[in-house]
RNA sequence: GCAGCAGUAGCUCAGUUGGUUAGAGCACUAGUUUGUGGAACUAGGGGUCGGUGGUUCGAAUCCACCCUGCUGUACCA
């Protein structure tokens, strides 16, 4: 009988890759974000806000002969047609583009903040749903988007209290491949795309296994094959040599580097490794990296990669039909940063805890109350202990919130009217006025 | 998806070659203190030992299958 009981409980687990999170973490977001919006007005961007659902062959997924479209989304039938979580912002912009073509500005400055769903295996710091920002600019050619957008992202850093030696952004341009694919006669899209996402993998695999994945393939240390470019061994030499070189040749680069001299922008790095696994990109490609050690909860160092990256996309948009809106963007992994930012040392969000009133009597409600308005109206965070108990019980109560004072306002206080005051750090207790009380806590706080 | 490892209290874990009623620390509740938190002491609650089936006189322990998690790898439009 108990047994089944038991049996019938709801769970309290939460679904994989899934997370709460609490006050402490959000703190440090809600500061991110303020910034951000800050930074995004002075650059001149949109605020722009679309659904958490789009119709799946809006953002991309088609579904040709499967019965699902679960491929990396979340996606559920509503009457008759598929309907998908997003899984970034860059797709349902293409879309609202698209949509309101002829109403917006060209170029079109748009920025996101939106949470993001991906039907994929989580691994440490990477979640099946998380907190996007994205910046684009629709609708120009222009190098100088691409610059802005690296400058911007310096500048959102730079106020949330990272120095320019705590990241750089790497920068590069998908031209250098392609020209090389032509060069060395590549042209089957599945090759390039095989040999693009090895290229890929460069910073964390190193070039010995990134070559065994240009070739036959490569076997990793749990016995697992993975399949390879089957690139020719005199091909993938030239692959290394020409992406080892240090200064960049391609028109594009060229240009975005004399527009980050005039800017004064000297925080950024050419880095032919740099690829990025979107298939859309089609100009000069960036990635923000982190230059410090981030931990994770067992204290260990962990690779942490990017916070973030974008390029140039200038076909993508025209899958709607025929629109001239050549594009470039970033996007910002806001949990990522939120996690590295609150491990660097110096950084702490201080968060008002409120002074706690402690009931003895409910028969005096009406001076707690009194109390409490007084405080609140003085802005200083105030609540009368919110449950029943003793004495001790609302003094834990206090402590364990971390409330910086209580006041004891009993019997003896209210005959005198002056209710105690204890500071919770330092355990001392004082007697006040009722008139001198704001400011004596004003003291404490 | 593939591969390796692991699942014992809310958390971190111990549990000997299979052997009584499964333990510890932290956390929680109550008390020592009927008006005083962070320390101490005392007592207490809390477990289908991931699940199912099997081997056995006897299973947390051995076997099979399943589920879940971690790590690596792939995918990441």
């Amino acid at each position: 009988m108990k047994k089944e009981k038991k049996r019938n409980k709801p769970s309290k687990e939460i679904p994989l890759g899934f997370v709460d999170r609490k006050e402490k973490e959000l703190l440090v977001r809600d500061f991110i974000i303020s910034n951000i919006k800050e930074i995004m007005i002075k650059y001149g961007f949109q605020y722009l806000e679309t659904p958490s659902f789009e119709y799946s062959d809006s953002i991309g997924k088609f579904l040709p002969d499967k019965d699902r479209p679960d491929e990396g989304v979340f996606s559920f039938k509503d009457e008759n047609k598929w309907l998908s979580l997003r899984y970034d912002l860059t797709a349902p912009l293409a879309r609202y583009v698209a949509k309101n073509y002829l109403e917006i500005p060209k170029p079109f400055k748009r920025y996101q903040l939106g949470t993001v769903w991906r039907n994929e295996k989580p691994g440490p710091g990477r979640f099946r749903e998380f907190l996007q920002f994205d910046a684009d600019f629709v609708g120009t050619k222009s190098s100088l988007a691409d610059a802005e957008l690296c400058v911007m992202i310096s500048e959102i850093l730079t106020k949330c209290g990272l120095n320019k030696s705590d990241f750089v952004i790497k920068i590069s341009s998908r031209k250098i491949t392609e020209e090389l694919f032509k060069k060395l006669n590549i042209k089957d899209n599945q090759q390039k795309l095989t040999a693009l996402r090895a290229l890929d993998k460069i910073d964390r695999l190193g070039w010995d296994s990134v070559k065994e994945l240009l070739g036959e393939g490569r076997k990793d240390k749990s016995g697992d094959f993975t399949e390879g470019a089957n690139l020719s061994s005199n091909n993938i030499e030239i692959i290394e040599k020409e992406l080892k070189k240090k200064t960049p040749e391609t028109e594009d680069l060229i240009e975005i580097i004399k527009i980050f001299k005039d800017y004064n922008f000297r925080n950024f790095e050419f880095d032919s490794s740099i690829i990025r696994g979107l298939e859309y990109y089609t100009g000069i490609i960036f990635e923000v990296n982190l230059k410090f050690d981030v931990k994770n909860n067992k204290g260990q160092v962990i690779q942490f990669g990017s916070i973030g990256g974008g390029g140039r996309y200038d076909n993508l948009i025209n899958n709607f039909g025929n629109y001239d809106a050549p594009a470039t963007g970033i996007s910002i992994g806001l949990d990522r940063l939120v996690y590295a930012l609150m491990q660097k040392k110096d950084f702490k969000i201080k968060q008002s805890k409120p002074v706690v009133i402690c009931v003895f009597d409910n028969n005096s409600m009406k001076e707690y109350i009194n109390l409490q308005l007084l405080l609140r109206e003085a802005e200083i965070s105030a609540e009368i202990y919110p449950g029943e108990g003793k004495l001790k019980k609302q003094m834990e109560y206090a402590n364990k919130i971390n409330s910086p004072a209580v006041i004891l306002y009993g019997e003896d206080e209210i005959k005198s009217g002056k209710p105690t005051l204890r500071n919770l750090s330092t355990g001392k207790e004082k007697s006040a006025e009722i008139r001198e009380l704001v400011n004596e806590i004003k003291k404490i706080i």
